[in-house]
DNA sequence: AAGAGTGCCAACCGCCGATTA
DNA sequence: CTAATCGGCGGTTGGCACTCT
């Protein structure tokens, strides 16, 4: 118990992911969803545990990664989220649009720990040191695995076993450059409840402040993003019960307590399922036929998918939606479709051969560059994407990043400003642009 | 210029609860 | 009921790149 089998298995490879297994596991999960994680590698060709496979994927390939220097705010909120809910890191970064739990653990241990003693604040109580300095340092604010499970499966979050390692009224105080909005958040979160599962009697408004139109805006029951089987239920909830579900079509938005969500129009005559999108709720469709068209194209430094369906239920959502370009046609986000529809579904006799764009996937994975944008998740539109660069570039190269930068260098590319990066890394401009 | 020290981060490890056979 | 398996999580580590001396 406790270890996976696979782990034992010989001739897995470890270490970092070649380019050529990045488009293997990109390839087969563009295509099928990952389905089963343990069953992907042998799927897609890969010499990898499950788990390193979806470790990857949730890491690095998925396209709604945002990448890149977090930004103020940002870092504003680790600090204030991590007050309120010490090292869960998956909760956290369901609270923040692109980010990996994995990346915000790293920018906590190597950036904001020490911002945060410098500062004279306590990172572990979140306190002032001087109040600490006689109680030990740096302990660790994550609970003991029981007292996770306790937590987890508290109705009322914060109560009984969760140790928040500071009182709200404290943290927004040492915040340093807390803003109004984290605050509002923070303490809207504490209001609410912490329960991974849900918020409890859990009925949360929307607002107005994002909606393409008021009048498709409504209620349901609202969860925090990051637990599957939720999004599942409450898919199922909504689907069943939900009139913005129903047969029309239409789209709603939602605006949970932490940022404003779209709901896209829905293909009709798809398979709707949610996932765990960090930017909010949004449909996964399992897509009938290959008939389907996706072309990539980015929102607020989130890479989405958008669908072609080969009905004309674009044309009606536009109408619908008015003038948002957005959404003009349907619209699904990468990858986690289904779990157990997609494996189910995949043919493994028929070799890839979806579209995206006008480009089929063989073609898309034969263009470097196209494979370097997917590879390196970069959602050119924004600024903080950035790519480090490689010191070198031969045909083994470490990564598409290397293939990436060596385009630059060679003008096939967009050069870009590097003044302003650290560390000599390199952004990446309108990549899009260039399907 | 070279070695040591440091920081960053991708990936691994081990454990957990949930699910399944 | 039990054991096996799975997905998920948080802690930790190894290696690379950068900075310092």
């Amino acid at each position: 118990m406790g270890r996976h089998s696979c782990c034992y298995k010989q001739k897995l490879r470890k270490g970092l992911w070649s380019p050529e297994e990045d488009e293997k596991l990109l390839r087969y999960i563009t295509q099928y969803g990952h389905g089963c994680w343990s069953s992907v590698p042998k799927l897609a060709g890969l010499q990898r545990c499950g788990k390193s496979c979806r470790l990857r994927w949730i890491n690095y390939l998925r396209p709604d990664l945002k990448r890149g220097t977090f930004s103020q705010e940002e870092e504003d909120l680790i600090i204030e989220l991590h007050a309120v809910l010490g090292n869960r890191w998956s909760q956290i970064a369901a609270q923040l649009p692109g980010r990996t739990d994995n990346e915000i653990k790293n920018l906590w241990n190597s950036c904001l720990k020490k911002k945060l003693r410098q500062k004279g604040i306590d990172p572990a109580t979140h306190k002032p040191l001087s109040e600490v300095e006689h109680g030990g340092d740096d302990k660790s604010t994550t609970p003991k695995s029981h007292e996770r499970a306790a937590f987890s499966g508290s109705s009322n979050g914060l109560s009984q076993t969760q140790q928040a390692p500071n009182s709200e009224n404290t943290l927004l105080e040492h915040c340093s450059s807390s803003n109004a909005n984290n605050s509002s958040k923070i303490s809207n979160l504490m209001n609410s409840g912490l329960d991974k599962d849900c918020f409890p009697n859990g009925l949360l408004s929307s607002t107005s402040s994002c909606q393409p139109s008021d009048d498709l805006v409504g209620h349901f029951p609202l969860q925090p993003l990051g637990n599957y089987a939720s999004i599942s239920r409450l898919s199922e909830a909504i689907s069943n019960h939900s009139p913005w579900f129903g047969q029309s079509g239409k789209s709603f938005s939602i605006n949970t307590e932490f940022g404003c969500s779209t709901m896209p129009a829905i293909l009709p005559h798809s398979n709707i399922s949610f996932h765990h999108d960090p930017v909010g709720f949004r449909p996964a469709m399992t897509v009938p036929n290959d008939n389907y068209c996706f072309k990539p194209f980015a929102v607020d430094e989130s890479r989405y998918w958008e669908v072609n369906a080969p009905t004309s239920s674009g044309a009606g959502n536009a109408e619908l939606l008015g003038s948002g370009s957005y959404f003009e046609n349907s619209m699904l986000s990468w990858g986690l479709e289904n779990c157990n529809t997609m494996g189910k579904e995949a043919d493994m006799n028929n070799p890839p051969g979806g579209h995206i764009g006008d480009i089929k996937l063989p073609d898309y994975f034969h263009d470097p560059l196209l494979i370097g944008a997917a590879s390196q998740h970069q959602a050119p539109q924004s600024l903080y994407n950035e790519i480090k660069p490689d010191t070198h570039f031969d045909t083994n190269y470490s990564s598409s990043a290397m293939w990436l930068q060596n385009q630059q260098d060679q003008g096939l590319l967009p050069s870009s400003d590097t003044s302003s990066c650290p560390k000599n890394i390199q952004r990446l401009t309108a990549l899009f642009g260039h399907i």
